[in-house]
DNA sequence: GTCTATATGACGATAGAC
DNA sequence: GTCTATCGTCATATAGAC
C-alpha cells in the first residue's frame, strides 16, 4: 500500500476512534507510518484527508448494506439479515459517530456523505418494507416510511447504549424488540 | 449566579455542543464571562469542571423522564408521553453524545454517569411495560427488556437521524413508527 | 516524493501579586 | 477570589533542501 493509501485508512480508523475534532494530522501520520512532509504532498491538509475518508466509509457502508437488503428471502427476512448481521457493537457506527462531531456538521462538504448515507438506509428500508406490505407478507396497516426509520433509529440508538454499557447486550436486546414487534405484523 | 455556577452551566452547554474532546478551559471561561484564575481556584481543571457539569446533567435527565413516567394514565400512555415530550431534538441529548467522545469513555468517572443514565432509563422504561403487562393492558408474549432497549435506542438513534438530515423529521417518523408497532400488542 | 526546519497560535496548567 | 505573567506541549501548517 503506498503512501497516499495509507493515510486515508489511517485518517478513516482514527476518525471511527475519535471523531474529526479528536484527530490531528501527527497522529494520521504516525499510524500511517508516513512523514509529514509525504502528508501534505498527497492531501492539502486535514480536511481534505477527511474528505476523503468519509467518503470511501459513506461508500462502504451502503454497499454493506445493500448486501443483505437485496439479498434473498422475504422482506423480513432481509431487514432481519441487516440488523442482526455481525457488527463490532462496541466501536459503533463509523458514519453515525460523525453525526456528534460540531466540525463535520458545520461543514457541508463533510456532512453531505452522512447526511446521504443514513438518508439512503432509511429510504432502502422503506422500500423493502413496502415491497413485503405489496406482496401481501405484511399488514397494510404498516407503514413503511416509519417503520424503516425506527429500524435505522434502533441501529444508530444500539450503539449509543452498547457503549454506554460497554457491553454488545442492550444492542442485541433493542434489535431482539424491534424484530419481535415486527413479527405481529407478518401475515400468517 | 456566582461564577462557580455560571462555570458549570458553561461547560454543560459547551459538553453538549461540543463533547469533552471539543472544550477548552479558554472556551468555558470565556462563555462564562469569568476569569482564568477564578476557574482554577474554585476548580482543579477541565476534568473537575466536567465532571460537576455531566453529573448535574445526567441527574436532570433522569428527573425529567421520571416526570413521563410516573405519570397518570396506562403503561403505553406514560411511554408514549416520554417519547413524545417536547424535545431539542437537533440538539440531540446530551448524555447519549458523550459515549461518542473517546476520552469521556477511557475515563471511569467521566463514564459512570453516562453508563447509568442510559442504563436507568432502561430499566425504569422496562419496569413500566412491565406493569403494563400485568395489569393486562399489553399482550403477555411482549418482552419489557427488549422493548424498553428499543424505546431507548429510538430514542438515541433518533436524534443521530436528525442531525444528520437537519431536520427533526426522522425523529419524528422513528418515534411514530415504534409507537405504531406497539400499539398491535395493546389489548382491547 | 520525502525529509527537516521553522512559524504561529491554542491548550492546559502553575505562580504569585493584588 | 480574581488578575496577569509565564511555561512546556501540541496543532496545523509552510518552506526549502535532497
Amino acid at each position: 500500500m503506498n503512501a497516499a493509501e495509507r493515510l486515508v485508512e489511517s485518517t478513516r480508523e482514527l476518525l471511527w476512534e475519535r471523531g474529526y475534532t479528536g484527530i490531528s494530522p501527527k497522529g494520521i501520520q504516525q499510524r500511517a507510518g508516513v512523514g509529514q512532509g509525504s502528508m501534505y504532498h498527497h492531501f492539502a491538509g486535514k480536511r481534505e484527508l477527511a474528505l476523503a475518508a468519509i467518503g470511501r466509509t459513506a461508500e462502504e457502508t451502503r454497499a454493506r448494506a445493500e448486501e443483505q437488503l437485496s439479498g434473498t428471502g422475504t422482506s423480513v427476512e432481509r431487514v432481519t439479515a441487516y440488523l442482526r448481521r455481525e457488527r463490532d457493537v462496541l466501536r459503533g457506527c463509523p458514519i453515525g459517530r460523525l453525526t456528534q462531531d460540531p466540525e463535520v456538521m458545520a461543514d457541508p462538504a463533510l456532512r453531505e456523505p452522512v447526511d446521504r448515507t443514513l438518508a439512503w438506509l432509511r429510504e432502502r428500508l422503506a422500500q423493502v418494507l413496502a415491497e413485503g406490505r405489496e406482496r401481501g407478507e405484511l399488514d397494510a396497516g404498516l407503514d413503511p416510511w416509519a417503520v424503516a426509520a425506527t429500524t435505522v433509529a434502533v441501529l444508530q440508538g444500539g450503539y449509543v447504549l452498547a457503549r454506554a454499557a460497554a457491553s454488545a447486550q442492550p444492542f442485541d436486546q433493542a434489535v431482539d424488540g424491534v424484530l419481535g414487534l415486527l413479527a405481529a405484523h407478518v401475515r400468517p
